[in-house]
DNA sequence: ATGAGCTATGTAAAGGTTTACATTGAGCAC
DNA sequence: GTGCTCAATGTAAACCTTTACATAGCTCAT
């Protein structure tokens, strides 16, 4: 029973009395074994305790059953229940995940890239707009890749994300709602797609508003705290103030957010403020943040599945699924002062 | 170059004119192999790109170069961090890591199970002080084990946490030196060794400071926000008010918090609070939270160069590695009211 | 000059699986 | 009864690597 080498394919066989091919056949194909016979192989399997050496069996199909998930940052909030998504969908299939965070160095990068090339993993999936491995022309070598929040940087590769247009279109729409005309545009950026989407958003909302240039404050940032406290102070410097700060992400809100209480400003009597991802964080701000919620179990499902699908058939399929995200309404948003 | 199918150490061997014998000698041990010879070698691997099949060396050699990572929830802000810890040891080594979580379920820690038999990992690190795996008898083919956190349930396992104890300790008598002298423990469980660790450590402050039994109020709690806010209405409700609450961790402790703060209490003028772990949450509450940093990613970094060592000459080191936590101070803790 | 001792290399087996191909035998039509 | 078809099973090769053992050739002491 429990002995301390594990049972092969063969002791099934030996003990089931037929050959090491029907037992193969009665795990994977059992329609082509008889029923008695794939009876006695089961028993077999359960005297022995056997499972298949996944290390045998990946050498002989040449692919593994992993998939491979590349982060820049494994402690990104946005990242855990991406994760669960993923996972739950993988496992469902026969297939487990692997996780790696770069951390932006590249040398890290193609640590992952040797360990694809030695048939570790079966599929990829990337997190960041860029392929972590400098310009190496070994991409035609990747396996079957799928992005998730953004394109993958040279095209081609199909990803899953949240439509960022829409979402900030609902923000903005909300912030014009409650009577907001004057409105900051916190944290855009070139480098990341999703951002300039959020970016088009608003202007969208504002144009369709009829609001003046005049009327859009647009600056730069990185998406972290720092960048909105940062982002604030060079607001209130230039005394360009607007009632109301859409964020490109919550992190960028949050900085916003302590920079006006430090300077002892209520939210949202004295100003609006609004986020994008809703990350756990964000519910527990005083006051509560209002945000977008990223659909992230369902978005890591949906990318683990496309995966599977470019697996199975090689197909790539549609290039870019966007799920819709949902407001969150909270406290952080008012209306503007005068309004009052 | 970069053709359809990755180079076998058979090509390498072509190019180089060798065996593929020496090619993995020269590959595994240098030293056996002649300076110019080995040149040859490294030279052919260049020209093939050939990196090791994993599959193939894991298969011959019996042992994979994973390192499987089970934790019941990967979105636990406490988890993140230590993963960062696990996978540099890990990876600086040669090996990857692997994630799994079971979210207590029973039905998957088994896959888990059927995964190591597989010969897919050579080790294993657990978050949780229990294994995931029932009660299989199996538990006698269980690869090289680490526990994070806190011991794991059947014992004889080594693990790496911090020392709660002392961690209280800092906490209690902290509080105890701005005069506090009626103080609740919030979230005493049994289940969790490390918590039970706490209210060891705030018993023992309270004995030193020769605190009578009538100024201690121990209360239950899982751990989580919302056992907090309860802890809090009980406490309320019975009329039995302390000055100040020491939170078995920080989850609890924003329970609390919140609960303060809707009844309109100020902290740390009306009562002091504690946390354990400095969660990244705590730093943003209002105000920010006194509690105790574990150090995480030391906890990862240790507690995979263990596993290492394990698996290296299978000798079992001391079953407990403790770090020390450092006390952070934040403005959730001051003064009790009447000696203001 | 001979052989012992070494170093450098090669040969071949083994690790556990999947599967193309071969074999066996039963059912069935004539 | 003969031969065909088809289902069920078996045999053996292949996947790629590592390493015990064998071999070859050199150095050096005698």
């Amino acid at each position: 029973m429990s002995n301390s080498t594990p049972a092969t394919i063969e002791d099934v066989a030996r003990i089931a009395e037929v050959s090491i091919a029907t037992v193969s056949r009665a795990i994977h194909t059992p329609e082509k074994v008889a029923n008695s016979t794939r009876l006695k192989v089961h028993q077999a399997i359960a005297i022995t305790g056997y499972t298949t050496n996944a290390m045998a069996r990946s050498l002989r199909l040449g692919r593994s059953n992993m998939i491979l998930v590349v982060a820049p940052d494994i402690g990104d909030p946005n990242f855990s229940n991406i994760l669960v998504g993923l996972e739950n969908e993988a496992r469902a299939h026969g297939y487990g995940i692997l996780i790696g965070h770069t951390q932006n160095d590249a040398q890290r990068g193609l640590e992952y890239l040797k360990f694809l090339n030695s048939n570790q993993a079966a599929g990829l999936i990337l997190f960041t707009g860029i392929l972590p491995f400098g310009h190496q022309t070994m991409t035609a070598r990747l396996p079957a890749t799928v992005g998730v929040f953004e394109p993958i940087y040279n095209g081609g590769l199909p990803y899953v994300g949240v439509d960022d247009v829409a979402g900030a279109r609902k923000l903005i729409d909300l912030l014009l709602a409650e009577g907001h005309r004057k409105i900051a545009f916190i944290g855009d950026s070139r480098t990341r797609l999703a951002y300039s989407r959020r970016r088009q958003g608003f202007e969208e909302g504002m144009d369709a508003a009829n609001m003046r240039p005049e009327n859009r404050i647009v600056i730069d940032g990185d998406g972290t705290i720092e960048s909105g406290r940062l982002a604030l102070e060079q607001l209130f410097m230039q005394d360009r103030l607007p009632t109301a700060f859409m964020c490109v992400n919550d992190q960028t809100a949050i900085g916003v957010m302590l920079g006006l209480t430090a300077r002892g400003y209520n939210i949202p009597r004295d100003f609006s403020v609004t986020g994008f991802d809703d990350v756990p964080l964000s519910g527990f701000m005083s006051p509560p943040l209002t945000t977008i919620r990223q659909p992230r179990t369902a978005i890591g499902k949906r990318a683990m599945a496309l995966l599977l699908d470019l697996l199975g058939d090689g197909v790539t399929p549609d290039g870019e699924i966007l799920l819709m995200p949902d407001l969150v309404v909270r406290n952080s948003v008012g209306p503007p002062k005068g309004l009052r």
